[in-house]
DNA sequence: ACCTGAACACCGTTCAAGT
DNA sequence: ACCTGAACACCGTTCAAGT
């Protein structure tokens, strides 16, 4: 803890959008999204708040360029995702749902890899908390801005080679889209929360504590959480998204299938 | 115009916590959300910040109960909701789905339930665009806060009433839920920018614009958004919606019919 | 118990001035 | 072209004081 982020040391280095960014995520992992401002920005740069308007456009462009820098190596670690996936999950779960009777599927088939690309922004949580809400403010400031098109462009890449039929296609990748935004969302505030609330309690006990105040909840205007609270304890996190994206998968793959038993309406013509 | 909002008339009405929500969405509704600010509030109410603090303990608490009101009356509209949903979208799309090969499905069955709800959610965005956002915030604040808890439970009443095998119950509920609040979030985004983009004109010709937009990325990068394009220009926004949550429902179908050919993964035991 | 409003700390952003 | 840093407008929040 001697040379710690000097101020000097970096001040012989040349300013850069590039730099600036990645200060910007340094101060979002570290001391999240209030702790991002131009002054703490200012400081660890070693330069003005002029300076920073100089590269960039104003905060908002900011917080956007961070966003699509992260997403882009989560996406681009796709292929070492699922390693490290496998690596920090329990080796027991993990070893049950890969043996147990599960239909042929090439292993690098289309499903693979909509599951690797989802585990790669479900990881990227881990080290940045931000990003769902990050997501989620820069769709509202600029809906087709430059981050949700990529995971948008890679899950569809994905949903075509599915086989799924062109009228399908925007439907299919929304479906999944929506549901690894939204789930990687949920998953990120229950980290941050059981961080907050009990920072030396680990995850398990913080979902005891959490599946406890779910089964005190008023029996007549909660049933259905009440009832699902015991399997909140023990379930895991992964498992649990993976379990969705293959419900999204399954409702996907009745597209077309011949014998289309479980479709509720009629194709879009 | 001739009493519009007069400060001196509100004066006479003691202040509540419940004025100073209304007030809050009002503002959010009128002003955006950059719109609410305590100031302007306390303007609109006529006092002055002390007030306001004594009935609500900061911003994010008001944002939060302001949220929670605007869920709470598009959950209870449900009913209300499909037949306003029917009046507004366009005729010909709907007596098309309508009449269809759809296979038997009682009317006040638990799909029609959860359309229902999702139609409620999806419509409250038309007057209060900024609600998803909201959501997204709130989760990332408090995940187990008040209003997901009631989103949560209302469709996971009816996932239950599908008949969902209990093991599966959480991750059918999330599945919808999270497609539910990402379309939703979408669309208002969506709707936002077409009305900042060019206030004058019309929904199609934004999407027109848009698809446009998408028929210029880079074919080497984007090949899947391109060909989406032209479905764009071309969609329906309700309908869209619709048939995404009828793609999650199959997949939660198929969850417990006879015949799983879907299936990708086995049940959680 | 409920409200007033001046004051405080902090924020994003600007801009005349420097190199 | 790139950077400096004081200054500005505005924000959420506090709190001693009133009723």
């Amino acid at each position: 803890m001697a040379t710690r982020t000097r101020r000097s040391q970096r001040r012989t280095e040349a300013l850069s959008r590039e730099r600036i960014v990645e200060a910007a995520v340094e101060l979002l992992d570290t001391a999240g999204e209030s702790g991002l401002t131009f002054r703490a920005l200012t400081e660890r740069l070693a330069t003005g708040p002029g300076a920073i308007y100089w590269h960039v456009a104003n905060k908002d462009e900011l917080l956007d360029a961070a966003t699509g820098a992260v997403v882009a190596a989560a996406l681009a670690a796709e292929p070492a995702a699922r390693a490290e996936a496998a690596e920090s999950a329990d080796p027991a779960e993990l070893a049950k749902s890969a043996e147990s009777t599960k239909p042929a599927e090439s292993p690098d088939s289309p499903q693979d890899k909509i599951r690797a690309i989802a585990f790669g922004l479900f990881g990227a949580i881990e080290d940045h908390p931000w990003l769902p809400t990050q997501l989620a403010l820069q769709l509202s400031r600029s809906p087709w801005g430059s981050v949700t098109p990529q995971i948008f462009e890679s899950i569809g890449q994905q949903v075509r080679a599915l086989g799924v039929p062109e009228g399908h296609w925007f439907t299919a990748a929304s479906a999944l889209v929506h549901y690894i935004l939204g789930a990687t969302g949920q998953n990120a505030a229950n980290n941050a929360s059981a961080r907050t609330l009990a920072p030396d309690v680990d995850r398990a006990e913080f979902l005891d504590a959490a599946s406890k105040a779910w089964e005190e909840l008023d029996p007549d205007d909660y049933p259905f959480i009440r009832a699902v609270a015991a399997q909140m304890r023990e379930h895991d996190d992964r498992e649990q998204f993976l379990a969705g994206i293959d419900l999204v998968l399954t409702g996907i793959t009745a597209l077309h299938l011949p014998g289309e038993q479980g479709r509720t309406t009629p194709p879009a013509t």
